[in-house]
DNA sequence: ATTACTAATTCACGAGTAA
DNA sequence: TTTACTCGTGAATTAGTAA
């Protein structure tokens, strides 16, 4: 099956290119003895699975097709009818987002490409930690693209937003390719003022759930 | 780690609605004993990663998280760069191929999209068996769109189109959304017929690498 | 049919250590 | 420093079987 020392290797790029790392290291990485990340690389390079020249280690095509094919089939079933569904607890913004939804290249954009004139103003929730590989998951499929512009000195960079129901509202949730916020934190934008509407104050809990 | 029986359950569909099954199916399908089967799911279960009702046998929050962590590390890891290179065999194509990239509305979009003029003709490779995994791969990410339209009674569906280089020479595989083909079988048009440029005849090896 | 217990066995692990 | 061997221990597996 899919071995912890092969996702060590790859998350380290031995796909790519030959890693130079030790059985200390890895073993420390993995939480097992030396000896058991000797024996296992052993084995691995036994299977066709990596291919070791002194200290340097790479993942073979074998290897690398094996890793693919595992990477496919749960692609193929979590796909499938992933859910993307979000908890999210208030927090308050800065009061950035009011000024871009202000602008009007933004505005109009967000019209055209999401169906609704945004509410100037953004809804910041904080997803808890075991979210952020969702938010990632969701960030690897193609939302709405909107473009970046120039007004003068300054440059506004491009948005991607997926449409979303945040507590029964349609909204959209909207990621601008640069964000101040960490990765626990999302903006939601909606035709109408979610705080208001929803009589939302900070910390408080909402479910965000993407088409 | 991962559980082989839980991507057992994944790939059944557990994760969307309860399953029925028995540890003997599992046994087989994992090649493990039924003992095993069930001491491992009684340890799913224990862990919160399954939840069971007589023989039905669900895949819970908790589970589906754990298994969308992987795949999000998996596809962050193999990303990065992924090489999609395929190594197919010169296969004759039926005559169709020609005929669509005679039509003006195909042929003025390749152009703009890809960014060339494609001959009238695709070159079609049959790639082995176990590079269907890495086109499903490929298939999972956004390429060029061309878009679909008809003609008096006939209509012609979309086309995703992926840059790519056989045997050094530019061009794009070209995946018609309606495809006569199995999913051994790619085309690829070029700018020039590839066919003559590089003196391929029926059974040929070729590499065909995406960008 | 099933599932899951107990007991026997196999196999993987880490400690110690040589090279 | 490394890596990887041997070996004792314990965990995981299977066989047999009860419910």
């Amino acid at each position: 099956m899919m071995d912890e020392v092969i996702l060590f290797l790859l998350k380290r790029g031995a796909h790519r290119e030959p890693l130079e790392t030790t059985t200390i290291e890895i073993a420390d990485a993995l939480r097992i003895s030396q000896q058991t990340a000797s024996r296992r690389l052993i084995l691995l390079e036994k299977e066709g699975m990596v291919r070791r020249v002194g200290r340097l280690i790479s993942i073979t095509e074998r290897g690398l097709k094996e890793v693919e094919s595992l990477y496919a089939a749960l692609g193929a079933a979590l796909e499938k009818k992933m859910r993307f569904r979000f908890h999210g607890r208030v927090t308050s913004g800065t009061r950035d987002g009011r000024y871009y939804l202000s602008l009007k290249k933004y505005k109009e954009q967000i019209k055209e490409k999401m169906g609704f004139a945004p509410y100037p103003g953004t809804l910041n929730i904080r997803v808890p930690p075991d979210e952020i590989n969702l938010r990632l998951l969701l960030r690897g499929k193609k939302g709405e693209l909107i473009e970046g512009f120039g007004i003068g000195e300054r440059t506004f960079g491009r948005i991607i937003c997926y449409r979303c129901r945040l507590n029964g509202i349609d909204g959209a949730l909207v990621f601008p390719e640069r964000s101040h916020h960490g990765l626990d934190v999302m903006e939601v934008v909606a035709p109408v003022n979610l705080r208001k509407k929803l009589s939302l104050k900070e910390g408080d809990a909402v479910v965000c759930d993407v088409d």
